[in-house]
DNA sequence: GTCTAAGTTGAAATTCGTTTTCAATTAGGC
DNA sequence: GCCTAATTGAAAACGAATTTCAACTTAGAC
């Protein structure tokens, strides 16, 4: 099955952490796997609504902080004002590219930007651990249309 | 008198937008000048409580969003779910290493790292209108406390 | 399977920063 | 000074995040 990994990787941290696995977890992390894009709390919500109205708008919250703890899922601020979270792959760090027409979000990576951060940040006797880079402007698509 | 320049730049803005100068826009703008750093709504109403309890948090708060339409202010989100204004120069662009643990703010610029955001943004057919690079870590003080 | 303690749930309430409302006040052109 | 439009500040409204709490579910003990 897809993302197994992952799901057994959520099992014990709750395991570990003395928490319990319960049903709206599970659908939770299921339809947060397969959605794959930058979900804000409501955008998920909203998709599992859907399918089980069972399922309450704090369960989802909770469940995406969990995640976070847990490292499954990273959370994120594009200046909307809303929380977004992305499955995150622990081997691989990666940016953003935001289109301001949109909303596209494409993401990026470049070895050279890493370096030159971690140069910079040396020279102010910075010792970095994480960033953010966000790049905004118009995709391909809105540049052409304007 | 130090900022005059500024404080031309933002009597202008009022001028030609129809807008009025008050006593309360000028204690404003003073004091957000004065003070310097990266403050928050929050920030620069308490310090203006202090000499002059006759100011209000909506008129800060107000002001504040004129500074930065006047572009004299620019808006930043340093993750702590609060907005800050820093004073902008606009000949100047730079980005921010912030302190995780003592929340100490340090600008930099880095040409090398503007040339590749471009570059890397061209490879996916965007067209870049501004960015935000936030590098969190530990200053030197408190690399060495740990 | 049953019991029980501890964790979980979801609706509603609360919090927190931001933003708006509105009646009273003030600025600035006439 | 007068008048109109802009401004002010206290309070209310807002939106997203977070917490509360009584009812419910899980998982280990028996």
């Amino acid at each position: 099955m897809v993302n197994s990994k992952t799901k057994g990787k959520f099992k014990d941290f709750l395991l570990t952490q003395g928490l319990k696995s319960t049903n709206q977890r599970e659908l939770i992390l299921e339809e947060f796997l397969r959605a794959g894009a930058h979900l804000s709390t409501e955008d998920l919500y909203l998709r599992l609504r859907k399918k089980n109205p069972r399922i309450g708008y704090a369960t989802v919250h909770r469940t995406l902080k969990l995640f976070a703890q847990c490292g499954i899922a990273e959370q994120r601020h594009f200046g909307d004002g809303q929380a977004r979270y992305e499955a995150s792959d622990h081997d691989e760090h990666h940016d953003h590219l935001i289109c301001i027409s949109c909303g596209k979000i494409v993401e990026f990576e470049d070895s050279r930007i890493e370096e030159l951060q971690i140069e910079v940040a040396g020279e102010h006797g910075f010792s970095i651990e994480r960033h953010r880079l966000e790049l905004y402007g118009y995709c391909l698509n809105c540049s052409i249309q304007t």
